[in-house]
DNA sequence: GCCAACGTTGGC
DNA sequence: GCCAACGTTGGC
């Protein structure tokens, strides 16, 4: 299958980006909808994801890869039906591209990230992909 | 099985 | 701090 896209939401007081790469690798736990687990179920080794700082900044700030497909959220109750997948982190965008800035351009604005907002884990379309890190190549865009 | 009430998330 | 979106819960 070709590679698939994702974005991860994470408040950054929770659990941010420069935490991850300073952890070198991380656990994508603590996701409690069934919209998202069903996209965590989805992924596949190899797979990339933007990281997004909600609530605090509202931007992509880098790219990871998933290195192990999802199993048992172990933060979660026995027989919960609640997955993780594991995540390393690939690179720091360039500069980051914020939510206004997706929100202005008519190519991103039907993203599942504009039109679920309290999605956490959200499919990003290969031209999606490929148009934010066109952005994130570019200051304030 | 429907629906109102309530809680949580996240943007503003 | 407020509000909209949406998921969950509980009464019927």
């Amino acid at each position: 299958m070709a590679k698939q896209y994702w974005l991860m939401k994470s408040e950054p007081d929770a659990y941010a980006w420069e935490q991850l790469v300073a952890d070198g690798t991380g656990m994508w736990d603590g996701v409690r909808n069934h919209t998202a687990k069903l996209n965590l179920m989805a992924m596949k080794k190899g797979d990339e994801a933007l990281f997004y700082h909600s609530n605090i900044g509202k931007e992509c700030v880098g790219i990871m890869k998933i290195v192990e497909e999802s199993f048992p959220d172990p933060t979660a109750e026995k027989g919960a039906p609640w997955v993780v997948v594991r995540v390393e982190p690939v690179r720091a965008l360039k500069h980051p591209v914020t939510l206004a800035a997706i929100k202005a351009d008519p190519k991103l604005a039907d993203m599942d990230l504009i039109r679920q907002s309290r999605l956490s884990v959200g499919r990003v379309t290969p031209d999606e992909w490929k148009h934010i890190l066109k952005k994130s190549e570019k200051p304030a865009g």
